[in-house]
DNA sequence: AAACTCGGTTACCATATGGAAACTTTATAA
DNA sequence: TTATAAAGTTTCCATATGGTAACCGAGTTT
């Protein structure tokens, strides 16, 4: 006899929608660093870049930009010389810290799951 | 004058690596979303496909493979004629649930954000 | 005048990612 | 006898992703 389908005990059933809105912002590759990185307080170009070791300016350009352009960080020109730049979380940008603090979280529990102590 | 490199505020330096072993584990498109399906109890595969609307055979397979690797997952044939395979979270897997939920939660305020009430 | 800094941009390229559709095996149902 | 279900696998293909390296303009220091 074919089996039953039976029904999902998770919640309602088309509920995936906000977490893959969230993970859309999440996603991309250093997305998570950057924003941790910028919850201590604004942060230039060149000092992400220097945070964020490995990352090519390219990458960092990208993930800046399409940040900025879902409203999570802000970018400002600051009138030195030469004109320097600096990104800092909004509202809606500081709202994804908790989020991020769980998966930070979370990833010490896999390390030590791992055996990685 | 060139500007300084100020010291980062997020805390240690090199603290990317608990953020970005996490994400490597949840970054896989429909991860997240097989995580929260299975946060629910066991699954079938069949159950999942049908969960995930719209996901591909291949990419179920695929993603529920990696996750069993990874020991998130466990997977069990079931006696059953044709023989069914069930798939549940492992304690290790259970531990995401806190970070999924995290994402969950941010993915409402990102909705409300940007006006999608 | 030459070199350097800042904040990127551009071109080129290799690989990773993921979708569609067809196929498989075992076994039961019509 | 034919069809269908479960749980995938396989092949083919298009696009997305991300790295390297060179380059840029404005301004500054040497």
């Amino acid at each position: 006899m074919a089996l039953k389908v039976r029904k999902n005990q998770s919640g309602d059933v088309p509920y995936n929608c906000p977490l893959s809105e969230c993970m859309a912002i999440l996603g991309g590759a250093w997305t998570t660093n950057i924003i941790w990185f910028l919850s201590g307080g604004p942060r230039r170009f060149s000092e992400l870049k220097h945070d964020l070791k490995g990352i090519s300016a390219k990458m960092l350009a990208t993930r800046l930009k399409e940040l900025e352009a879902k409203r999570i960080i802000h970018r400002e020109v600051l009138p030195t010389s030469p004109p320097s730049v600096e990104y800092n979380l909004t509202e809606l940008g500081t709202e994804l810290i908790p989020a991020i603090n769980a998966i930070v979280e979370v990833g010490h529990k896999v390390k030590i799951w791992n055996g990685k102590t």
